[in-house]
DNA sequence: ATCCAGTCTGAAACTTGTTCTAGATTAGCG
DNA sequence: CGCTAATCTAGAACAAGTTTCAGACTGGAT
């Protein structure tokens, strides 16, 4: 389950596949300072040593560029999760432990954060292949906590309202209408779902 | 309970009453047709019969107008479900229903939802108190639903819980990821958390 | 009625995302 | 090696949000 499935129409050669990360690269270091505003485009491109038309040949709109960097940033923390996993006696437990990590990931760097999850929600349908592709790294990170391989169509539904929580709440949190602590309870009371979702074993 | 509060810093006299009026209607006049980028600020101001200057000096970014198209209709659709309460046993049962009436009247101008909902998520700190009061009108709503007077923290809890799935869910059905009866579902699963949180009456 | 401060108008200017173009470079191929 | 198609670059140009400014207008105080 490496999970490194890419659809690669065409496979990249090295040199593009260097401008890729040199680009990703650079919107992160300039999301990481002032957040979604501080991403332009002829300063991505400088910083990635790159012509601007090239920047928009890999990344064809800045939402698309900054969800990509949310892919990149989260394929990272799924990789770091799968290292240190959540130890708790009970599902629910798990999955709230994990997202406050994620969570306090994200704190360190805030501007960062601002970027992307701004750029996810305000993604229009042109960008919903690379939305979906965030969702399902996000669903796998959850279910992982949960340590399910084979979820009802009732659980998925709580995971999906899970990260609907997950990601307004951190939308409220950036924007500062709400204190870490208020996130952190409405992330345990929804992983109450998990509960009550759970199959009876009957 | 008639909840019309302006904070008015200064009083608008009614020509200045008038304008404003103008400008929301034009906002969502053209955010009927297009979605977001329809309403573009020109146009906005063209329509309502206003010069630019003063369209900005109304409603200081285009995230804020449409954010305040937004409360307006909210509060439109305040008051057409307090004159048709749902009807239903439990809590959860008609706060579903409500949201899924509120889902249903949205649908009717896909395009207008679209602009209020992605402003309402863009939006940043500059805009945190309008996003705010958008936030206080929905939990009325809510809580009106639920029929409670005196909610506890916890239940309090539940209901953001059950706005950031609203808004969340609203976006990827928007944006064509997901399906109304997805939606549905979701919603339904998240109102288990009232029963959940049900203070037991011991 | 007159005057002042604040408001509104029309238009230009500025910013940043996006598109376009002409010419240089590169990669793969015979 | 030499050719061709694709890619890359530099830079201009365009679009829409936002700012600015000079002058006209309005409403209220004297």
């Amino acid at each position: 389950m490496t999970a490194e499935a890419k659809p690669a129409s065409p496979p990249l050669t090295e040199r593009q596949e260097a401008r890729r990360r040199r680009i990703l690269h650079a919107s992160a270091q300039l999301a990481s300072r002032g957040g979604f505003e501080a991403v332009q485009m002829r300063e991505v491109a400088e910083a990635a040593e790159v012509a601007l038309g090239t920047l928009y040949r890999y990344f064809p709109s800045k939402i698309h560029l900054l969800v990509a960097t949310m892919q990149d940033q989260l394929q990272h923390m799924h990789t770091t999760l799968h290292k240190r996993p959540p130890a708790g006696d009970d599902a629910a437990q798990r999955v709230a432990d994990t997202l406050m990590r994620a969570f306090r990931a994200l704190q360190r760097e805030p501007h960062l954060a601002d970027a992307m999850v701004r750029a996810l929600t305000f993604a229009d349908r042109s960008v919903s292949p690379e939305v979906d592709t965030v969702s399902r790294i996000t669903t796998a990170i959850i279910l992982d906590a949960m340590g399910l391989e084979h979820p009802t169509p009732e659980q998925l539904s709580a995971v999906r309202v899970i990260e609907h929580t997950w990601h307004s709440a951190l939308i409220t949190w950036l924007s500062g209408r709400a204190s870490i602590a208020q996130v952190k309870i409405d992330i345990e009371t929804v992983c109450r779902l998990i509960d009550v979702t759970a199959p009876r074993d009957a």
